[in-house]
DNA sequence: CGCGACCTTGAAGAACGTCAATGGTCGTGG
DNA sequence: CCACGACCATTGACGTTCTTCAAGGTCGCG
């Protein structure tokens, strides 16, 4: 019904990909207390040194996980989308090591770490669940380090785009591989490790090869293919639909 | 006493400066059966692509995480030192994503699945103390992100040294910040996104600074502020010895 | 003593960054 | 309704860091 039931919804159908879960444990996820709040683009939600006392939910909208360095320059280590908790660490990690802000006007829920932790103490699979999805964040970390390090600006963008597309597509923000996001060139630039005029140049050479359509907030994938070959994109690392250890 | 006790122990010593442990929960740990297996140089624990039935845990020598792309480049994610259990993420990941190698020669652990499974069901603290260290892991990628997204070349490899160094001093293994290591030059390169050829006239600046010392495999850092400078290096994202959430 | 692994060196080139403008587009307020 | 400003995309010229390629050189070890 509201945003925030909605994003948790969201949030359950994903850890519900990743670990089998009860109708009492689904319950006990969709009974948490959220305090939705809408926020303006370029705000930060954590920061770097923050001892945060609750974790955020995307409801709608993106966030960005980065970090500054030393000239001023900055590092995005990963992009959310509705129905994750990117700060979910911080049930763990007094201090954080990094911010999270959103890209564009976004509605963001709160969630107390004690709520958190009773529902973990209560149901004890939920942790193993969280703990599955911060995993898969984890593997998306090491994808990333891969592109940065080893394959070059074309390659690197690729992926990115058939990433953003193929999690989009799991939480049905989708239609036939064209997507809304608010991501910027210099987002992207900031997130691979490149200028903001190289991704420019580069994008432009995927949409003359006819690969993509990008129009203001409209991203749509003419070839999924190809831009896959190109960017050497194999899902595998999402974790998606495979069989589920015990 | 025997080299795979002294391997728990390690692994015991590093979860419990993460999280609280009783005496029982920590006994659990040193009575798992371990199977020991001295490696060769350069010989693979798991593969992209495998399905592990039991996890690693390094007791002696040094781990490498590691992914090839396309052109048979090869990206390194981390290193592994002894206590470490550089795989326990296929305890829920049924296939890996990425192989694991040794360095050198090495003497590794083998811990069942099924055992380690045993000891969570029936000490699930356990369970939170084993998310905690991957969640470590992760902060460890997201800096080594932003090392090579963001960071030149000079800067990477003084940050990844002091990183070694600090890891290796938690584990005991350090005199006066000088370590032994089978570290390569081409390893570096591999685990920071550069050419060897790069790396080693950046050590030769390194040494011509007098900020280290590097002769086979003993590494002795001279002038630990002056690198931490460099690589402007905070090991804040270790979180090594602050105060614990509950 | 000879082989393999690693380190070192030099020269040339490619990929990408920086700097400096210009133009577009959209939301907002007059 | 239109003008303005902010943010974003785009373009070109020019630098620079880092890569590539091609040789040696050194060291430890069988």
């Amino acid at each position: 019904m509201s945003a925030d039931r909605s994003g948790l919804r969201s949030l359950v159908r994903k850890l519900e990909s990743l670990h089998p879960l009860t109708a009492d444990e689904k319950q006990a996820l969709l009974d948490l207390p959220v305090q939705v709040r809408d926020l303006d683009a370029g705000q930060d939600i954590v920061r770097e040194g923050d001892r945060p006392s609750r974790c955020c939910l995307v409801l709608d909208g993106f966030a960005q996980r980065y970090k500054i360095v030393g000239d001023g320059r900055r590092q995005i280590m990963s992009f959310h989308i509705p129905g994750d908790m990117p700060d979910i660490l911080s049930l763990h990690m007094a201090v954080m090591d990094h911010s999270l802000g959103i890209l564009s006007r976004s509605r963001v829920g709160f969630i107390s770490h004690e709520s958190l932790r009773e529902v973990i103490r209560r149901h004890p699979r939920v942790e193993s669940a969280l703990w599955r999805d911060t995993l898969v964040d984890a593997a998306i970390f090491r994808e990333w380090m891969v592109g940065i390090g080893r394959r070059d600006a074309r390659a690197r963008i690729a992926h990115l785009l058939c990433e953003l597309v193929t999690r989009m597509e799991l939480v049905g923000r989708t239609e036939s591989k064209s997507v809304q996001t608010p991501l910027t060139q210099n987002n992207i630039a900031d997130a691979l490790g490149l200028s903001t005029e190289h991704v420019n140049r580069v994008v432009q050479e995927l949409r003359a090869a006819n690969l993509i359509t990008w129009q203001g907030r409209t991203l749509a994938i003419n070839d999924w293919d190809s831009l896959k070959e190109v960017g050497e994109f194999d899902p595998a690392y999402l974790y998606l639909s495979q069989e589920q250890p015990p």
